[in-house]
DNA sequence: TTTGATCTACTACAAATGTAGAAGAAAATG
DNA sequence: CATTTTCTTCTACATTTGTAGTAGATCAAA
């Protein structure tokens, strides 16, 4: 299942609360995009046809839900951006998300303990 | 700079080896996948078109050179996926290298060593 | 120098993506 | 009920991407 940058946007807000009418996702995206009701419409429409989301309707109006988990579809994404595009290398990232995101101390540390926790359990 | 899948690929095999022909380029990465000639050639050209590779001539022939350096375009790669794609979420990513990656208990103690490394530098 | 191999430049064309308008149906409001 | 608002479904259209084919130029080998 390969989604389009929009398509995430509307992924992710569906994630967030569900079943949403398209009206709803648009309300939950404002502010981080503008597009029109009809566009938001169409890559609903999209998603439903590539299976991600499914539609049921109370009196005209559509309700949407994923279908595909969230964990997974990051999963997917990830394989994608270290295969494809990073050609497999990992340590880059690392220094990535220190240098450019600029990761708290907090958020360093508890990378570590994920990191050593795993360490413990296999 | 956006890229697209199979830019990346070029580029990924022009970082390894520059100037190259298209007729290099198309060799390092045959085994990956099987392009035609000239489908190389057009995306070297929509490379070039782009701004992120150079060509030039020596007889008739292109040698082509990157013109974005790899580190800063997978860091675009990167904040692109977080920013767009995972919403900004951190913690997923650990357990997806984690499970998913299977990352070698060798990796994971040098991921450690980076992220604490980097507490001392600053 | 003829001929085959190789390159380039140009053109093509379908699918996916971004972005929405128009028209008609249904619901809500006065 | 008449009118306004809101939804839906269809249609549209430019751009980007994937994927080459063709024809003409050039280089290398016999």
């Amino acid at each position: 299942m390969k989604l389009s940058e929009n398509e995430w946007k509307i992924m992710n807000s569906l994630w967030k609360k569900n079943p949403a009418t398209a009206r709803e996702v648009i309300e939950q995206i404002s502010g981080e995009v503008e597009w029109a009701y009809t566009t938001v419409k169409t890559m609903l429409t999209r998603l439903v046809g590539k299976g991600a989301v499914s539609e049921h309707k109370k009196g005209n109006t559509s309700f949407y839900e994923p279908l595909i988990e969230q964990e997974k579809a990051h999963k997917n994404a990830f394989t994608n951006l270290f295969d494809k595009v990073m050609d497999g290398a990992l340590e880059p990232f690392m220094h990535y998300l220190i240098d450019e995101k600029k990761i708290s101390k907090k958020e360093r540390e508890e990378l570590i303990r994920i990191l050593k926790e795993e360490d413990q359990e296999k």
